[in-house]
DNA sequence: TGACATAGCTAACGACGTTAGCTAATCTTA
DNA sequence: TAAGATTAGCTAACGTCGTTAGCTATGTCA
């Protein structure tokens, strides 16, 4: 054997589990989603590939993992951010133009709902929702509206002469004096 | 030799090349984009895999080609739509939806902005900015906004009990009377 | 002490994109 | 018409990917 094995308490499990989950997370950070392979991931940690498959049964589980993590952070950066349409989207767009990867891991993928922790969706919702003074379907487009934006900053997709700042402007103005929502 | 080989007129070529193209669309909007591999690409034209090369430089350019033809249809349903928010999301969406791996196709890579027809892109914001007036900034953030609502909606990412009209209908109301732009 | 669980390992499978090199058919040219 | 050049197929192979099977050594526990 070339290091510890055995039963391997709990802890010891964790730890190894911990130590892939941040190797991955290096590798994305730094090198994007496509340089998360098995076997990188067993070479970062000192072990060979296949033997990830007895920490997570798969790849996608490891994804999943810093899935979680990837949203409990933005959730974090966006704490103490002022309840306004522009300044939750100025900090999510901060997050995302220094989370680029994780960014893409987070909108680019299938999510897996079971298996986020509970609430975790609605607390980050929840800024949002104080912002259109509780409109959900007001705070559900102003959430499309800055993803779309960050999306389409991250993938370049703006001609290059666009003033990038000039359109978070334009739509803070359109979600600061929508309409009366209509009697229902 | 199996079938024709030898010079192959240009019009063989270019008839290969549609045909291949064609394939590639099949299985995007059949099974997705997973599952446009070389050799199948090859087996739905009666050719095998490697031989493809001899039409495309590698399998983004098959990609690219399907880029061009989904941007030209996209423009081209969203023809005779009215020049409003509300109408241009809806016609948005429902291709998107008519067409999700295509839509994802156009959305989820990058863009390879050099071999668009030129001209292409500005075509499809037109109608955007004819709704916001000329103000381009203002319909950047619509495009983002529109472009964000799908891709939640695509994505399944509204909770499943969201009422995804309502969230059209908001972001319509917020387009529909953003307060004037500040003097500049 | 012996049974069991576990975390490593190697070897291998099938699928992927891609390259190298061959062959046969056609077009062009002398 | 004969020779040469181009071309569109082909097979075989490479390296990488995720994943599985099966072995082995270590540690815990009755």
């Amino acid at each position: 054997m070339t290091t510890d094995a055995g039963t391997a308490s709990p802890t010891a499990r964790m730890d190894r589990r911990a130590e892939l989950i941040a190797a991955a997370r290096h590798l994305l950070e730094t090198e994007g989603a496509e340089a998360i392979t098995i076997r990188r991931l067993g070479a970062a940690v000192g072990i060979r590939g296949p033997s990830i498959y007895k920490h997570f049964p798969n790849k996608a589980a490891v994804e999943d993992a810093l899935t979680i993590i990837g949203f409990m952070e933005l959730a974090g950066a966006l704490q103490g951010v002022p309840f306004t349409f522009a300044a939750l989207a100025g900090g999510y767009r901060q997050w995302a133009m220094s989370h680029p990867h994780m960014h893409r891991l987070l909108n680019n993928r299938p999510i897996n709902r079971s298996q986020l922790p509970i609430g975790l969706e609605d607390r980050a919702a929840a800024p949002l929702v104080a912002a259109c003074d509780g409109d959900r379907a007001m705070a559900r487009a102003a959430w499309a509206t800055i993803k779309g934006l960050v999306d389409l900053e991250l993938a370049h997709r703006f001609p290059p002469d666009a003033d990038i700042e000039a359109v978070y402007a334009a739509a803070a103005r359109a979600y600061a004096s929508p309409s009366p929502s209509p009697p229902t």
